[in-house]
DNA sequence: CGCTGAATCATAATCGTTATCGGTGCCGGC
DNA sequence: GCCGGCACCGATAACGATTATGATTCAGCG
């Protein structure tokens, strides 16, 4: 179970809910998964836990900065742990896998775009979205 | 109102809602509309339609091509004419004043990601949140 | 003009999310 | 050791955006 000092840490009381919720994305192979998928998985655990304190325990987390909301086309709100590195998203749409990636390059031009019309930005969300062509995508485009 | 053509070279039956809409999305001073704001202003001008239409209509012009479908941050969708220049959005979070740009290197530059990770690239989302700078904005941060 | 499937309206249903409510458990003061 | 308060909990109702349903009307073609 995670570290009940990352939790006081964040002035939030530790509780076994937000135990189950941090060590959960602590440990799972999955980065990104939305408020369904951790009541799915917490119950899988036995975990006793009702939906509602999966969504108010991720919007505590959110604002504690422990985890990052992303919005991802198709509606559900996806978090990950917020490791303090800033970075974009590549969604497979076939088999909703996610890769990180940094462009340096992107990122400037964004500023100087926002800057030049007399915008101060706040953040941006940037989303590509493609076909990934791994073996293991269930609709992958046939090869020869 | 609307030419009849435009809507007839979709294939789909030229019927008045549909052409309350195009002509509203032709006609109106703001690009960005959603689906309740079209509803709205159709009402207004004492058009005789159902919100259920509107989503349908919306949907099926997109499909068309007629109008492209964003989701900015906060849930809603919004549409806008489809003039065939792919641009991205500067959104400002107080006024929800929305400008459009277009930058090539930024979009190079994803192309040349997706590429580079395997993944064939479908579209993608990019919007910056700011606030904007402009006088008429109502909550534009103070100046000296 | 009359047919037929598409389009429409009103309304109910759905989905993700948020608010409400009664109850539980921990904490400081006594 | 007991009490009161308060953050917290789980269940469930409510919410806003959107989609599906079902009965009725209409565009387009013969």
């Amino acid at each position: 179970m995670s570290d009940p000092k990352e939790l006081r840490s964040t002035g939030l009381k530790v509780t076994a809910p937000r135990l189950r919720v941090l060590d959960l994305f602590q440990t799972s192979a999955e980065r990104h998964l939305t408020a369904e998928d951790v009541y799915r998985r917490l119950l899988d655990e036995h975990a006793d836990i009702g939906l509602a304190t999966v969504y108010r325990v991720l919007t505590q987390f959110e604002q504690a900065g422990l985890l990052v909301r992303h919005h991802f086309e198709g509606g559900k709100a996806v978090y990950e742990l917020n490791e303090g590195k800033h970075h974009d998203h590549l969604v497979c749409l076939q088999c909703g896998k996610v890769e990180e990636f940094y462009d340096p390059e992107i990122e400037k031009r964004q500023a100087k775009i926002a800057r030049e019309r007399g915008f101060a930005i706040h953040d941006h969300s940037l989303y590509l979205y493609a076909d990934c062509l791994k073996a293991d995508c269930p609709d992958r485009p046939k090869e020869g």
